[in-house]
DNA sequence: TGCATATTCAACCAGATGGTTGACGATCTG
DNA sequence: CAGATCGTCAACCATCTGGTTGAATATGCA
């Protein structure tokens, strides 16, 4: 029996993991390869690879190839819908974008991987 | 070493389960009972337990036991949070609650259940 | 050509997840 | 008290997840 995950399942189940939130804060600088995306975390490129697959199936991120590089770009629709969804659920207080910066940098430092944002 | 799930990963993989976010709608409505949330799906009450159980852990709801009865109510601060977060790359455009509305209805047939929205 | 770099693939593993069933404790009601 | 209802617990199961390693593929470069 097909497990019919639609794409609300599969943005949700991207999000719930903090490496994968991690490199969706990295891409929201810039661009970038995946040898690059990987280069803060403690675990192999293969691990890093699976979890651009996942972020890629939930189109999260779209990925280009252009020679041997494998380039890794947000795509926010994905993030726009389930924001979407849940602004239901948070319509009764404003979103306070200050916040976010304190979540986003919070939760860097939380991973323990040096991929900080600059600023 | 201890796995450290903050209130992130537990929100949003709550909501990676549709059965999840269709009890958070129907809960939207007004709080329930576990017996009155099981009542639409095709699933046992040990199942519902269960997936109260994590959006509780999760704190999107809290479940108050009177007499023999446990009521289940929509807490939305955790929904807030994670909000806020996705904000951060949402912020592309203004949130569109008629989509909103859409997006439920969709949601809630697709899954086949009964538990669709009165209005 | 031949080697280095970029990325994925395949197999494997431990642990989490989502479901089942049956037994159980707790509470109301006659 | 006896019986029905509310909900959880425990055991079990199949599948998914997030990681590993080593081999394979694809591209760039000298």
């Amino acid at each position: 029996m097909p497990v019919m995950s639609d794409s609300l399942d599969l943005a949700f189940s991207a999000l719930a993991d903090p490496t994968r939130r991690a490199i969706l804060a990295m891409l929201l600088e810039d661009d970038m390869a995946v040898t690059d995306v990987a280069e803060p975390f403690a675990m192999s490129l293969a691990a890093i690879s699976k979890h651009l697959g996942v972020l890629a199936d939930a189109r999260l991120i779209t990925q280009e190839k252009r020679g041997r590089v494998k380039w890794c770009k947000l795509e926010p629709d994905a993030l726009r819908s389930a924001s979407v969804w849940m602004q239901g659920f948070g319509q009764f207080e404003p979103v306070d974008l200050d916040a976010l910066e304190r979540f986003l940098e919070a939760e860097l430092s939380e991973t323990g991987n040096a991929a900080a944002l600059d600023g």
